[in-house]
DNA sequence: TGCAATTGAATGAATACTCATTCATTTATT
DNA sequence: AATAAATGAATGAGTATTCATTCAATTGCA
């Protein structure tokens, strides 16, 4: 799947322990990202965070710019999966879909402070690094989608007139966004319960008989 | 007014002078991040950027650090200064002070992509920079407190029950957070006035009988 | 008013330092 | 034994900061 492998698809312990190294140095990247933030973030932050030694980034990605990118690239991955994961345990209707992604959302597994910190940090860079806002941008537009068609759906289904779906899901993402950022700021002033609320709150007037004000 | 002259209140070559190179200063520095990115601004950039000489920074402004701070402050400052004056040659009711304030967030002046770009660039450092975070909260809490108000307001002369000021606020001021982002990351997918009418469609379901479905 | 004396803004070469990258060597796996 | 992974000292490119020097503006004095 990784690698075209001639013989049997079993991976040798060479091959294994090369992707859980990778993985290893990607998660001591966002504790550091997290910690000391991207611009003063070196590689040997990195490497003494994750136990191992200086030259192993160069080694496995070649330069200190593709660990960072393999890095949005893994967060990314993660996030697609949970939001298909969330939806696939979701019951039948678009609502509880769409309901599933806001909590998800909100939930300690997406919505952490460290992960936050390292999204924030990415999407601080993107503007000048062509490949950030590459990957950002592909991963904005699938995420919309899926949302797009989820309100399409609810709109169709409820009969709701006079109301767009992508306007709605462009709102919530957007919506979305800005209350991660307000919880990475001011933590204090807005816990995620306060936040998911505020999500439901804009849902409940855009889908009024299908989301409860809160 | 800057500093106690006693002699005639007129400032001297010198101290006009000084004022404008530290703006002159701040106003490359903006260019630089806008262009290279906060990791990738060197003090070069900046001074070659204003057509000045290397050692000034340090000059003015004692360090690269505090340079960027005096930045994110002068972004900060012009932004709310922006808001009151928006809000003073609005119509007289609150709802039409809220409208100036969201017309004003995607007007040309404040929504340009090199300013927006500087405020990711910022809010992505902030994190690990306690200063720029007591900068950052500041300012979100001013905003805040003045849009709660503003809504405080409709809801006790509009009648409306059922919903709190907080709670729209928050989620206006968020959502505007995020269109901004979308705005950056995926220009042609959210022109301005689509960021708008994304915000005015929030407001017109929080405030229906104040704000028209656009 | 004219003429030093003084101030402090501005310059940019020199300095000191940080950090990504390299690579010869060691260690582990097959 | 052969091959690959891992190590970390050494390298050198890049960068913030310093500071001796220059020079324009201001002040004090006649």
């Amino acid at each position: 799947m990784k690698k075209d492998n001639k013989n049997t698809g079993a991976r040798g312990k060479r091959e294994k322990n090369k992707e859980l190294r990778r993985l290893q140095l990607i998660r001591a990247t966002i504790r550091s990202v997290a910690r000391r933030g991207f611009a003063e973030t070196t590689m040997a932050d990195v490497t003494r965070e994750a136990g191992l030694s200086l030259g192993l980034i160069n080694l496995h990605f070649k330069s200190k710019d593709r660990l960072m990118e393999e890095t949005l690239r893994h967060l990314s991955g993660e996030y697609e999966s949970a939001c298909f994961a969330a939806m696939a345990s979701a019951g039948p209707t678009a609502a509880d879909k769409l309901r599933a992604l806001v909590e998800l959302d909100f939930s300690p597994r997406v919505c952490d402070r460290r992960k936050l910190a390292v999204w924030f940090s990415f999407w601080g860079e993107a503007r000048s690094r062509p490949t950030y806002q590459q990957i950002c941008a592909r991963n904005d537009r699938r995420y919309e989608k899926i949302v797009t068609d989820l309100c399409q759906e609810i709109i169709e289904v409820g009969g709701y007139a006079g109301i767009r779906a992508a306007t709605v899901a462009n709102g919530l993402s957007a919506l979305v966004n800005g209350l991660w950022l307000d919880m990475l700021m001011t933590p204090d002033d807005m816990p995620p319960e306060n936040a998911r609320d505020i999500s439901v709150f804009y849902l409940s007037h855009a889908f009024p008989n299908h989301f409860a004000n809160p």
